[in-house]
RNA sequence: GGUCGAUUAGCUCAGUUGGCAGAGCACCGGCCUCACAUGCCGGGGGUCGCUGGUUCGAGUCCAGCAUCGACCACCA
C-alpha cells in the first residue's frame, strides 16, 4: 500500500522556497523504507560504504562534498534498478575523541588519571550518546539516503568482535608481534604516533659543530650528546678510517664519556664533516645503526619530554631547555667549533603539533609488508581501480616502500589489545574472549593497557559493517562494494589499509573503484580551519540556500583536480537554477488544463521533435559522465538542457500552443511533450536535486509512488539530426533579427519588419516556421526568394538565406555604416589566413582530406559573407 | 632530496583519444515581454606561464625553464 503523499501546500509559489519541503520528504523517504538495501531481492548489488566520520563530530564541507558524490551515485543506481545499499556509520576516532573528553575534565579541573580509566570510558561513552546523533542528523540534512537499518559504529559489539577476530588471526599467522623499537613519542598525548600520524615541519634551527676528541662533527640535537654511545663514519672515507674501530674517550660537559667509532653506509661523507655522533635512544638512524653496530642504548629523554636521571646533572630538566643549557656549557668548556644557521624538518604530533620525541619503547606491529604487496597486486591487475588514475602511483609509491605498523597507543578510548600479560611467568596470551586465569601457570592476568590504532578498525569497514566475521547474506551479497569515494588525505590512513585487510582476510578486493574527490577549500584557496576562522559551515549554505543548491554546487564542482573551491557566489548560481525549474514547472502546471494523459504522445512539430532529441542527448551524455565519475560534466549537462535548451527555447516557443485555443490537438501534443520533457529531466536531476525534483515530481502527472523508486532515465531513440539541424536554422533566424536589434539599440517593444530572402533549400522550413520565428524575433516577416533588399536595412544571414531588417527611420545609419567596416576588415583578415593554409601545398597534401573541405568551406564562408557586408554598405550609404 | 599537480577571459574554473578556445560570476547596452528581475535579450573581453621540438595542424604530445602548491623522505 502507498501511504498517502505529503500534502502540498495549494498555491504554488513564485519562489522556490526548500526549507518545507526538505524538511517534509526526507523522513516520509526514510518512514517509507526507500533507503533500506534487501539483500534477499533478485536485484543487482550496488554497494558503499560510508567513510564514518567521527562519531563526536560535526559536518564539515568535506564531509559534505564526499556525501554528496556518494549520494549521487547512490540515488541513480538505486533508481536504475540496483538493490543500492549505502551503509552507514560512525568511528570512535580514538585520540581525537578522548582528547575532547580529557578537555571537558580539565575545564572541572580534573584529569583523566583522577578519574581512573574505567570510570573515564564510561564518560567517554556517555559521552558518545549525548552527541552521536548530531552527525547522523547532519547527514540526513544533506539528504543523503543511507540504509539507517543497519547503522553501525566502531566500537559496537560486532565490530568489536571483528577487530578481536583479525588481531587474534594476524598474530597466528605472525604478522603481528611485540618489539623493542624506536618509536614516535608525542610526550604530550603520552602516546605512541604512527609514522603516518607524525607531521613533518621546516622550522629553522643550529647545527652545532662539537668537538669529539680529534674529530669534529655537526648536530641539530646537542642534548643528545648525553646519550651518545658511538660516532660512525662512512666505510670508504679516508679521513677518518684510522678511528674505525677505536673507542675514544672524549671530554665531555658532565665528566669524559667513552664512544665507540664504527663504520655505516648509512654516513653521508659529503654531509657535514662526514662524521655523525650516535644516540641509539632518540634517532631512528642512530638507532639502526647502534643495531647493527652493537652499541648500548641510553635513553636520556624520558616519556615526559624531560631529560632522565642518567642525564645526570640535566635531569628533569625540559629538553629544549636541556638543548640552550648544553650548548652553553659546550661552549664554556671551548668544546664548541662553530655554530650555522640551518633550516630542517621537524616531526610534529598531527594532532597537537608538539615536537615528538624518537624513543625505545615496547609496542605492537603488524607486518604489513606481505599484505602491502597482494594489495599492490591487485591495483596493478585491475581488480581494483583508482579514479583518476594518477593516484595509482602514489599509492603504489607507499605500499612499496611500506614499514612495520604500530598499531598499539598508550590511550583509553578504543579496541583494548586482547592481549593478557602473566606476571607469574611472563607470557602472553591473545585471545578472542576475555582470559580469567594464565592459560600455562593459571597465575593472574593482566590485560594489556594499550588500544589499537582507531585505523585498524576502519580498516575492516567494508567487512566488518556487513556482518564479518559471520557468514551473512549481506557480506555475501555486497562485498566486494562496488566504489570506495573519499578524499586523498587519507589514502595511505584509510583506502590502503582496507585494501590490505580485506585482500587477506576476505580473499578478495574491498572494493572495484576507488574514487578520489579533491579536498573543499575556501573562496580564496584556503584550507579550512579553526584557527583561521575561514570554515563556511555546510549547515549554513543549506538554510540560506536549500540543501539542493548546495549539493548541486558540490557536483559541479567536483573536477577531478587537486582541491575546489566553494563561495557563496557559486552556491547562489545554483539556487538560481533551482528556482528556474521551480518556475518552469510552474509554468507547465499552469497550463496542464485539459490535458488528456492518454491523448497523442507523438512531440508536436518541429520543436518538440528538436526538444526531444535534446533530452534524448542529454540523458546519454549523463549517463556517461556518471559511470565515469564525471559529476561535473553530468551537472553542466542537465543545467545546460535545462536552462539554455528547454526554458529560454522551449518554453517560449510553447506558450504559442499553450495560449491558444484555436488548435486544442496541437495545444494538447505541446503539453505532452512538456509533461514529458520536464518529468524525464526530474529523474535525470534528482540524484543531484532530491528534494525539488521529488516536489515537482509529484506535483506533475506521474507513475509510481516516489519520484526516488522511479526508473533512471534511458535514452530510447536516437538524436534526431535533422530536427537539430533544422532548429538550428531558425533559432540563428532569430538570433540574427535579435542581434541586430541589440546592436541598434532598438527597443523590444518595437516591432521590426523584416523579409527574407530565401535559398532554395531553405524556404520550404523557413515558410513553415514563419510565425515561430515572428513571435521568438517580435517582426513582421515576409518570406520571398526573390526579395529585394530595401534601402536602408540590416543584413542578417541565416544558412545559405538572407534577412533584411528595415531600419529606416529607426536608427543612426552612420553608426551601422562604421560598425559594417569593421566586420568587412574582419572577413578580409579571416579571408587572408585561410587562403594562406589553404595555398601552403604540405598542408592540402598531408592533412585529412575531411579537414581540408572543412578549410575550403570555411574560405567560402567567409567570402560570401564579405561579399554581402560589401554590399550592405551601399544599402546603409 | 624524491614524486605528483597547477599555470586558459577581470575572478573561479571546464576543456577525455591533437582538428574553428568554453561555462558561471563580474562587466557593458537594452528590457518590470502575462513561469521566473533568484529573470529576459544582446554584447565586449583570451599570443591558453615562457622557450624550443614533433606534426599538414598543438591549450592538448615531447624536452627544458619559471612561478605556485601538495604529498612523500632517517643528510645528522
Amino acid at each position: 500500500m502507498t501511504p498517502p503523499s505529503p500534502s502540498a501546500p495549494a498555491p504554488i509559489a513564485d519562489r522556490y522556497e526548500p526549507a518545507a519541503v526538505e524538511e517534509r520528504w526526507y523522513p516520509e523517504w526514510e518512514q517509507r523504507g526507500y533507503f533500506r538495501a534487501d539483500p534477499a531481492s533478485a536485484k543487482p548489488p550496488y554497494c558503499i560504504v560510508i567513510p564514518p566520520p567521527n562519531v563526536t563530530g560535526a559536518l564539515h564541507m568535506g564531509h559534505a562534498f564526499n556525501l554528496t558524490l556518494q549520494d549521487v551515485l547512490i540515488r541513480h543506481k538505486r533508481m536504475d534498478g540496483f538493490d543500492a545499499l549505502w551503509q552507514p556509520g560512525t568511528d570512535h576516532a580514538g585520540i581525537a575523541t578522548q582528547v575532547v573528553v580529557e578537555r571537558q575534565l580539565a575545564a572541572e579541573g580534573k584529569t583523566k588519571d583522577d578519574v581512573g580509566r574505567e570510570a573515564f570510558v564510561a564518560r567517554v561513552w556517555k559521552w558518545k550518546e549525548e552527541s552521536g546523533g548530531s552527525i547522523l542528523r547532519q547527514l540526513k540534512r544533506l539528504g543523503a539516503s543511507c540504509d539507517w537499518s543497519r547503522l553501525r559504529f566502531t566500537m559496537d559489539e560486532g565490530l568489536s568482535r571483528a577487530v578481536r577476530e583479525v588481531f587474534v588471526r594476524l598474530y597466528d599467522e605472525g604478522l603481528i608481534y611485540r618489539d623493542d623499537y624506536i618509536v614516535n613519542w608525542c610526550p604530550r598525548c603520552q602516546t605512541v604516533l604512527s609514522d603516518l600520524e607524525v607531521e613533518r615541519e621546516e622550522r629553522d634551527a643550529e647545527f652545532v659543530y662539537i668537538k669529539y676528541g680529534p674529530l669534529t662533527l655537526g648536530t641539530v640535537r646537542p642534548e643528545t650528546k648525553l646519550g651518545d654511545t658511538g660516532l660512525a663514519v662512512h666505510p670508504n672515507d679516508p679521513r677518518y678510517a684510522q678511528y674505525v674501530g677505536r673507542t675514544l674517550e672524549i671530554p665531555s660537559v658532565d665528566g669524559p664519556i667513552s664512544v665507540k667509532v664504527v663504520a655505516d653506509e648509512a654516513v653521508d661523507p659529503e654531509f657535514g664533516t662526514g662524521v655523525i655522533k650516535v644516540t641509539p635512544g632518540h634517532d631512528p638512524v642512530d638507532f639502526e645503526i647502534g643495531k647493527r653496530h652493537g652499541l648500548p642504548i641510553r635513553t636520556v629523554i624520558g616519556f615526559d619530554g624531560k631529560m632522565t636521571a642518567a642525564a645526570g646533572k640535566y635531569a628533569g630538566l625540559d629538553r629544549f631547555e636541556t638543548r640552550k643549557r648544553i650548548v652553553e656549557d659546550l661552549q664554556a668548556l671551548g668544546l664548541i667549533d662553530h655554530i650555522e644557521p640551518y633550516r630542517h624538518a621537524v616531526g610534529l604530533c598531527y594532532r597537537c603539533k608538539t615536537v615528538v620525541e624518537p624513543l625505545v619503547s615496547k609496542q605492537w606491529y603488524v607486518n604489513v609488508k606481505p599484505l602491502a604487496e597482494v594489495a599492490l597486486a591487485a591495483v596493478r591487475d585491475g581488480r581494483i581501480t583508482i579514479i583518476p588514475p594518477g593516484w595509482t602511483k602514489t599509492y603504489d609509491h607507499w605500499m612499496e616502500n611500506i614499514r612495520p605498523w604500530c598499531i598499539s597507543r598508550q590511550l583509553w578510548w578504543g579496541h583494548r589489545i586482547p592481549a593478557w600479560h602473566c606476571d607469574a611467568d611472563g607470557s602472553i596470551h591473545v585471545s578472542r574472549t576475555d582470559l580469567a586465569a594464565c592459560p600455562t601457570c593459571g597465575g593472574a592476568l593482566r590485560q594489556d593497557p594499550d588500544v589499537l590504532d582507531t585505523w585498524f578498525s576502519s580498516g575492516l569497514w567494508p567487512f566488518s559493517t556487513l556482518g564479518w566475521p559471520d557468514e551473512t547474506t549481506a557480506l555475501a551479497k555486497y562485498y566486494p562494494t562496488s566504489v570506495l569515494v573519499t578524499g586523498f588525505d587519507i589514502i595511505f590512513f584509510w583506502v590502503a589499509r582496507m585494501a590490505m585487510f580485506g585482500l587477506h582476510l576476505m580473499k578478495e578486493e574491498p572494493f572495484r573503484d576507488v574514487y578520489i574527490h579533491a579536498l573543499v577549500r575556501d573562496a580564496e584557496g584556503q584550507k579550512m580551519s579553526k584557527s583561521k576562522g575561514n570554515v563556511v559551515d555546510p549547515l549554513a549554505i543549506m538554510a540560506k540556500y536549500g540543501t539542493d543548491a548546495f549539493r548541486f554546487t558540490l557536483a559541479a564542482l567536483a573536477a577531478q583536480g587537486r582541491d575546489i573551491r566553494i563561495s557563496d557566489e557559486r552556491v547562489e548560481g545554483y539556487r538560481n537554477f533551482a528556482n528556474k525549474l521551480w518556475n518552469a514547472a510552474r509554468l507547465v502546471l499552469s497550463t496542464l488544463d485539459g490535458y488528456d494523459p492518454a491523448g497523442d504522445t507523438a512531440p508536436a512539430g518541429l520543436p518538440g521533435r528538436w526538444v526531444a532529441s535534446r533530452l534524448q542527448t542529454t540523458i546519454v551524455d549523463v549517463r556517461q559522465a556518471l559511470d565515469a565519475y564525471r559529476f561535473n560534466d553530468a551537472a553542466a549537462a542537465i543545467y545546460q538542457f535545462l536552462w539554455n535548451d528547454v526554458c529560454d527555447w522551449y518554453l517560449e516557443i510553447a506558450k504559442g500552443a499553450l495560449y491558444r485555443s484555436d488548435d486544442p490537438a496541437g495545444r494538447q501534443r505541446v503539453q505532452h511533450t512538456l509533461v514529458t520533457v520536464l518529468e524525464t529531466t526530474l529523474r535525470l536531476l534528482h540524484p543531484f536535486m532530491p528534494f525539488i525534483t521529488e516536489e515537482l515530481w509529484q506535483r506533475l502527472p506521474h507513475q509510481g509512488d516516489s519520484i526516488m523508486v522511479a526508473p533512471y532515465p534511458t535514452a530510447t531513440t536516437a538524436a534526431d539530426a535533422d530536427a537539430e539541424r533544422e532548429m538550428a536554422l531558425l533559432m540563428q533566424a532569430v538570433t540574427a533579427v535579435r542581434n541586430i536589434r541589440g546592436e541598434m539599440r532598438l527597443s523590444p517593444a518595437q516591432s521590426l519588419t523584416v523579409s527574407v530572402k530565401t535559398a532554395a533549400a531553405d524556404e520550404p522550413l523557413l515558410r513553415a516556421h514563419v510565425g515561430l520565428i515572428e513571435a521568438l524575433a517580435r517582426a513582421k516577416i515576409t518570406i520571398d526568394p526573390r526579395a529585394v533588399r530595401p534601402p536602408a536595412s540590416a543584413l542578417g544571414v541565416v544558412g545559405a538565406s538572407e534577412m533584411y531588417v528595415e531600419l529606416a527611420g529607426l536608427v543612426d545609419l552612420a553608426a551601422e555604416r562604421q560598425r559594417l567596416e569593421k566586420e568587412i576588415k574582419r572577413t578580409v583578415d579571416a579571408i587572408a589566413f585561410t587562403r594562406g593554409k589553404l595555398a601552403r601545398p604540405d598542408f592540402t597534401e598531408r592533412a585529412p582530406a575531411e579537414i581540408v573541405d572543412k578549410e575550403r568551406e570555411k574560405l567560402a564562408e567567409h567570402e560570401a559573407l564579405h561579399a554581402k557586408l560589401v554590399a550592405s554598405l551601399s544599402w546603409v550609404g
